[in-house]
DNA sequence: GGGTTATGTCGCAGGACTGTCGCAGGTAGG
DNA sequence: CCTACCTGCGACAGTCCTGCGACATAACCC
């Protein structure tokens, strides 16, 4: 399953490392410069993690983690420069689930959204049953299963699988795939996912030349089998 | 099913980003360069979503706004290089439902379409039944059902059996299936539609030359069976 | 009925879509 | 530094789609 981060930050510098850090942990990235735009966007998106810098042109940090958890349980984390204890104190009374300090530790950062993600998981359904026929899908340990045998996929195999396996027999279009696993930046690719679902269907499928598992819709895109 | 995103702006350069960039985002795009013809336009096709320019040669933007209030209740984003607060606020209270400045991301602004549409979508009865006598669609796997057993159709009969079950009995002319489906793209065009019931027919129809679903209305276009 | 228009029917060719596979640059690990 | 793997890219081939044109047929009007 593929979490999606939200970074309401408006420094440039520092939106990027996160994006570059996020992406390297296997998360889906959305960005923000303002509160208005971070608000507009965790409702549209509801990700499952948000980062909020306190100090936001325009409207202050603080008020938009209380905007977010008026009407979301989304867990968030604040990210801030200022050390000042006052601070962190009201962001957390204002609802925030943790904060960190900036400058930060990467792989810290990257723990606690681990763990926040941990957390809001819990309530829900369990992880999802991503399997499909002989195919089972390990989220924790990013492994694929095949008749309970393990076999080998790589990082964006793992995620396209999850994806298509996620939705459960609906088609996602080539474009679906491209945003929701290789992100925004690829948007102009060209047959990227077609060869990624053809080495998929060497690995998953008995007769990868005539697949029953990844299916082919012609002019929309792929889907698994229901 | 197929979105339409109405796009009044006078500047070319503009217009074409947010034309390439909503048709990634498969919708169907509506485009008018005054504010008489975005009227016009919107009255006859009825977008699900208007983005409007303010500043617009002849009529201003917020007069356009408050005239298609006025007779409708589409949403309505307002897009604007004026950062003045003033504009905003006049637009919204003129009835737009959201706004955003230029330069914008486009990623934004998709996010804050996909979010008035969703809004305006909620009232409707969720995904509506797309059935008719032994014929079933299935939106989520593009899939068509005749008693049960899945025919093989293409991109474009799918679309204009999804379009002709959704009208439930009503005609619809041959002028409105290649706008819905075609896209205005192929305006001029003769008898595509034709062949592309009759090969419809050839596939749904117990004897498709005495059709009992998809009926012709001499004169006028096409119907499904009430 | 005869003329006229609208629609049904069907084959064809160009093109769109997808499967397939090799290649090369990049990356991680040793 | 070397190796193995990953991954995006491009090329080619096969399949299917689809617009077009031509003719046949049916509906309409006088």
């Amino acid at each position: 399953m593929i979490r999606t981060v939200m970074v309401v930050e408006d420094d440039d510098a520092i939106r990027m490392v996160l994006r570059t850090n996020l992406e390297d942990e296997g998360y889906r990235v959305l960005e923000a410069t303002t509160a208005e735009q971070g608000l507009v966007i965790v409702q549209d998106e509801q990700p499952d993690v948000v980062l909020v810098d306190l100090r936001l042109p325009g409207i202050h940090g603080l008020d938009l983690v209380r905007s977010l958890r008026a009407t979301s349980q989304v867990p968030i984390i604040i990210v801030t420069a200022q050390t000042d204890s006052h601070d962190v104190v009201a962001g957390l009374e204002a609802g925030a689930d943790d904060y960190v300090t900036k400058p930060f530790v990467a792989k810290e950062l990257m723990a606690r959204i681990r763990t926040q993600l941990r957390r809001s998981a819990q309530p829900e359904e369990g992880d999802e049953d991503l399997t499909c026929g002989p195919i089972e899908l390990h989220p924790d340990t990013a492994e694929v299963m095949r008749n309970g045998e393990q076999i080998p996929v790589s990082r964006i195999e793992f995620f396209v699988l999850a994806e298509l396996i996620g939705a459960k027999g609906r088609v996602l279009s080539r474009d679906h795939l491209l945003r929701k696993v290789w992100g925004y930046g690829n948007a102009g690719d060209g047959r990227v996912v077609d060869n990624l679902i053809y080495r998929l269907r060497n690995k998953i499928e008995d007769d990868p030349a005539n697949p029953e598992l990844l299916l082919t819709v012609r002019g929309f895109g792929y889907r698994m089998k229901a």
